[in-house]
DNA sequence: CTAGACCTTCCCCCGCACTGGAAGGTCAAG
DNA sequence: CTTGACCTTCCAGTGCGGGGGAAGGTCTAG
């Protein structure tokens, strides 16, 4: 199986596979005489783990330790739950942050409803995104 | 006024303001005999409001954006409430991808809870991660 | 035999908003 | 006179996850 086929079982490009390779999420395959990387259908596997974890939240930093645990024969349970626990507060913390910008947002936009041009000292850049950084 | 005093003012770093300069935020101040930047105390104000549309979400871009429109005399009113509202839906539409995310995190938290490192088939990576990219 | 689909390595580039550091000039206080 | 705080320009790097494209080799169908 050739790059291009491998990728496509996996749903990535043969430039991602090749970057993943080179970061040593994926060993090196055997080459074919031509120089062709030649992978066995089973591989792909590896390469569908890295696209779920990454679906999880995991960066591929994560990933990779991930895998070197899992290479190294040892269960990478434990590690593995407390980078969910660490991805969940972070989750949690962007949709506080995240509901702020909302709120901000919607005052800024009752101020522009509420705001005629003709009101607006030229002095001013924009009286609607002013003294609001509170 | 020289640069740090103006940066303390908006409280940013002298870095930034050069930064914000060179990218057309900022029109290039006169200079001193020895070269350094002089500020007007009132030129503050346009710091300040890059800062807040920044507080707001926008990006340097759109900032960039308003100002000139601003500059060339026209009220940006619109043009701010457009970039308003798509701000707002990229928030939203966060929002939701985020609570996807945590979602998906507390299900394979609950996974992981529930399984025995013992379980695990050895020829896999890792149980808790496997096919939950849907 | 040739077109075109595929593969190889190589190096640089994207966005975003800065930040770090080198090498040098300037100014006020002690 | 020296120290140290400040300023100048310029170049390069950060993090993340790849993408673009050149220059060249290989394989397969018609």
């Amino acid at each position: 199986m050739r790059i291009g086929e491998f990728a496509r079982e996996a749903g990535v490009t043969a430039k991602t596979v090749r970057f993943y390779e080179q970061t040593g999420l994926l060993p090196q395959p055997p080459r074919t005489a031509a120089g062709y990387r030649d992978y066995a259908p089973g591989d792909v596997e590896r390469l569908r783990f890295v696209r779920s974890a990454q679906a999880a939240g995991l960066s591929l930093a994560e990933i990779g330790e991930v895998l070197r645990l899992s290479d190294s024969g040892q269960r990478p349970c434990a590690h593995v739950r407390d980078i969910l626990t660490a991805h969940l507060e972070q989750v949690e913390e962007r949709l506080v942050e995240l509901r702020d910008a909302r709120a901000r947002l919607l005052r800024l936009a009752e101020i522009a409803e509420a705001t005629d041009p003709g009101d607006c000292p030229p002095e001013s850049v924009c009286r609607i995104l002013r003294n609001h950084a509170s």
